[in-house]
DNA sequence: TCTGGTTTGTTCGCACGTTCACAAAGTGCT
DNA sequence: AGCACTTTGTGAACGTGCGAACAAACCAGA
């Protein structure tokens, strides 16, 4: 097999376009729920916030899947990314930290319907092991690397204190977790051919406070 | 007082470059614990995780605050990207929905130290009303004018769940309030001057799904 | 079948962001 | 003072992303 077209969506998938593909996926989710069956890119645009010319372009990536003078079938578009993206099946994940967070995460019911399983809660201290969070109960951290094997584990959920995170990714890498959701305020270092998003809530916060501060001094 | 030069730092920052502040004044706080006086470009990168050069250009937006040959003096160079971000004094923040993540949110003891006061957490349920979370009591949705006027208070978070997450909004900018993170997975409509973020775990992890579904396929 | 109206898919120009590469500007040693 | 060395700040090339605009494609009705 060379280098292109290993199956049949082997297009190259600008990276914006990408982070964009899910808002669609949850404005067409709405869509469907509400009953719609058809919609055009106007209308599929401002439920994602969107312009229209940019999600046209965008979906134009995946393949061509509207109707001219229509628009777009909602359910097949639907499945259509949802496909691309990968979540028609349901991807395993390990939350590692159930602190604050980690039991805010693990008590999330809405990562079930968008294509996530939580599989395993690990926490390094031992008082936690008592504890049954959504149904899954707490296990040790040193349980990753058999959990990861034995569950076929892709993603981890990193939300320890910072201090930890480092190592707890290093770990999952050594396990064979190749993508890493970081909630911790921490730069990860990890090899190339791992991927980590970070949510930081303070940078968030922060960048707000710069327009904030902005449009107070423009008075 | 013309378009222009409202103050000493009315230089146009590019976006991208905003979003990378925060981060770096992250790095420049986890320097100077470690006690060190002067970093180059290319450490603070590293720290950082940029690239040097992006790093210098992104500075070169807030003025000259390195020395050639020398590199940059950390405690400096974080109070002027403090003072370019506007934490060097604390923003009153209100949090609206206390539930599994408004508790966690509300706990989080790290949003003081980096430019911000968690003054109010209001939720609809009058059930909730009895708590007190972190110190602060959880009080009615309506109090929110109230306290907005009060506190003075420019930033809001919402926890609701989607259905709720518009209405509150709508309330937020009524009650004057300009800047607005969002944890509900709905898109909000607010006024041109309203600032809004997102944060969506959904979407952080279909994205991490999408490349993770490439790495298989490139067998 | 033809015509008018609607909406997609795509081309093109422009703006923004990133990275390279280097002159300018500093330090420290002789 | 002069020289070798270090590191910043920035100009310029390059790549990516965005949005306007429009031809191509489709529907409906006569
Ligand atoms: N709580 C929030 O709302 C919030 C907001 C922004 C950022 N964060 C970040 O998220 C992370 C978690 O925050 P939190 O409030 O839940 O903290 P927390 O202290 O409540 O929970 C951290 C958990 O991680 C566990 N832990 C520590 N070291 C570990 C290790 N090596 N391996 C496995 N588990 C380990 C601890 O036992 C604890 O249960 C932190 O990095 C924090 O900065 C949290
Ligand atoms: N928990 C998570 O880890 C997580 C992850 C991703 C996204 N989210 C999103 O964050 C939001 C909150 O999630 P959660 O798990 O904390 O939900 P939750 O149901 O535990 O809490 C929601 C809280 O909002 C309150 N509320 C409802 N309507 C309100 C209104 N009109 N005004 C004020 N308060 C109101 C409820 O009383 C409840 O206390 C949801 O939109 C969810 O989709 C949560």
């Amino acid at each position: 097999m060379t280098a292109k077209a290993s199956s049949d969506s082997a297009r190259e998938i600008p990276e914006a376009t990408v982070a964009r593909l899910p808002v669609y996926l949850r404005a067409l989710v709405t869509l469907s729920d509400a009953g719609t069956e058809t919609c055009s890119s106007e209308e599929l645009a401002t439920a994602a916030g969107v312009n229209s010319a940019k999600l046209r372009k965008d979906l134009s990536y995946l393949g061509s899947y509207g109707t001219r003078g229509v628009g777009y079938d909602v359910d097949y578009l639907r499945y259509q990314i949802a496909r691309e993206i990968g979540v028609t099946q349901d991807w395993p994940v390990v939350i590692v930290g159930i602190g604050n967070l980690g039991h805010a995460l693990a008590n999330y019911s809405g990562f079930r319907s968008r294509g996530f399983r939580v599989v395993a809660l690990l926490d390094a201290d031992p008082e936690r092991h008592q504890e049954v969070v959504a149904g899954v109960d707490v296990r040790p951290f040193d349980d990753l690397e058999q959990i990861v094997a034995e569950q076929g584990v892709a993603i981890g959920v990193i939300a320890t204190p910072a201090v930890a995170a480092q190592d707890v990714a290093n770990r999952m890498v050594a396990a064979g977790i190749r993508s890493i959701l970081n909630f911790a305020p921490v730069v990860l270092a990890v090899p190339d051919d791992v991927d980590v998003r970070k949510v930081d809530l303070s940078i968030e916060l922060q960048i707000l406070a710069y327009h904030e501060q902005r449009k107070a001094n423009a008075s």
